[in-house]
DNA sequence: TTTCGACTGCATAGAATTATGCAGATGAGT
DNA sequence: ACTCATCTGCATAATTCTATGCAGTCGAAA
């Protein structure tokens, strides 16, 4: 009989007990179903076994429990200890800080990858952003360096893209005269700390007419408006200052969904690449 | 923190839904928790995230479940499959380039986790860094993201960050500034492709007896000179444009070396972030 | 300034879960 | 056969959990 890590525990726990006959079948029953175990009722539980609910916290009291919850309690923690032995194999300490912080930075890209499993949001993202002539793309403060990446590439594929990294009153005239000039979207870095000025840009923006692409730290993030795209990526929180990885990748994500819904990124690539070389702008 | 499937899932819930700045605290909550979470009721996880019971009940029906119970059984299911699909690894095939993409950022921080492991190299880049009155932070064309970001960190606890991300001929003047300012290092951050710009910049800063502290995509970079100190992390080349996760990491890194060698740079954060609150600077 | 709508916690009703008193059943020992 | 201890389920009490009406608060719009 093949033994789980749960049902082992478990089995431990029957044993040096007298049991009556009922109190095996309710013990037999959770062996076999280690999984389900710590979530059932006293009564699904009773079901489950053919017994009937009182029996079931008797069962628990025999077995040295304050009741039934203190026993599923005990289950809980049992699933949840297995769970984290059966994580992550490198069992290694984490020897310093900065390598603590390499590895959080790892944990959040996995993620990453598994939210983009489904291409329909990058994707949703990358046609509204190729379609918006010109292309806002706004990141104050911490978000500006992101921003700025993105904006650098993006110029390389896209005939008008506008990088917003200065708050104050000139920063609402900016959105708005993109807009005026044709903008149909806008794309925001939104990490912590949030500044109020990008929570107050985006409603100008959102008031002007602007889809809002919103690359966030967290699902949840305080500037994400109804109507908005969002797409969100974790933020290491390790060192003295966040930082921004996952963001900054799905940001390039987000800038590759692009490139493919732009019909010309390639050969303005191509031009850019020979004009470069013809000026021997870069090494190598 | 480590980031679980079970939370990844939450996060993808919350997206596209407008939450109430209590709901959001409920959602951070459970992300937060993502083991505890499918266990606690109604009461308990009120108590953790610090609203009334009620709240969590309208936070579940503002998702769209029945109820709170509803809620909590899907969380029961995503916690069980992510039980079932943690046991083979990663058998599945990498399915998009997104996802790709970011695997290989995976492996380039890998590298640097193990890299980082001796610390010797980055916490001299900190000492040095630390103890240059200005300290010219210095990144061309692509590498100005990362050194953006580095300097705005870094302006909260030195005195004198000067962020050069422009070419031209007023390069070579700021940082011959810098050094007559009283300058003895110079960071800066050289990634593909290498403008022959930054070249000569930094030709220009080890002339006017600037330490130079590079942190590149590899250790045979073509801008290293000799007596620089060199710090590599790779970059990523499987989507249009090159992505920098690792050595924008490892510039947070350097930057959390320099705070260590910064003795008052704890209460300059401090100083900062009473001033932050006090004008109401960011939101939550 | 007033009004209005949204949000939130309190109080409480309604529902579920758990524990316990009780009686019938079973089986061993006298 | 009688007694007694044990076991079991039923009915129900006690507790815990969830949902909802209501009123106070806050901020935006008129």
């Amino acid at each position: 009989m093949q033994m789980s890590e749960a049902s082992a525990w478990l089995t431990r726990l029957f044993e040096g007990h007298r049991l009556t006959p009922t109190q095996r079948r309710i013990a037999q029953c959770l062996i076999r179903r280690p999984d389900e175990a710590p979530f059932l009722s006293s009564v699904e539980l009773a079901g489950l076994a053919g017994v009937s609910q009182p029996s079931v916290t008797r069962f628990a009291v025999a077995l040295g429990f304050d009741g039934y919850p203190a026993l599923r309690r005990r289950l809980r923690e049992s699933l949840r200890d297995g769970r984290a032995a059966a994580g992550p194999d490198d069992a290694g300490p984490p020897a310093n800080v900065y390598q603590r912080a390499v590895l959080a930075e790892i944990g959040h890209l996995r993620q990453l990858a598994a939210a983009l499993a489904d291409t329909a949001r990058i994707e949703e993202a990358g046609r509204l952003l190729a379609a918006s002539r010109p292309l806002p793309v706004l990141g104050l403060r911490a978000a500006a360096a992101e921003a700025g990446g993105f904006a650098y590439f993006a110029a390389k594929v896209h005939p008008d893209v506008r990088l917003l990294t200065e708050g104050g009153s000139v920063l609402a005239d900016r959105i708005e005269a993109a807009a005026d000039a044709g903008a149909s979207a806008l794309l925001c870095f939104a990490l912590p700390r949030h500044p109020r000025e990008a929570a107050e840009a985006l409603a100008v923006a959102r008031g002007a007419g602007l889809r809002v692409v919103t690359v966030a730290d967290s699902a949840v993030a305080p500037v994400a408006g109804p109507g908005d795209l969002l797409l969100s990526a974790g933020v290491g929180t390790g060192l003295s200052f966040d930082t921004a990885c996952a963001p900054a990748l799905l940001g390039r994500a987000v800038l590759e969904a692009m490139c493919d819904a732009l019909p010309d990124a390639q050969s303005r690539l191509e031009r850019f690449d020979a004009r470069a070389a013809e000026r021997g702008l870069f090494l190598g």
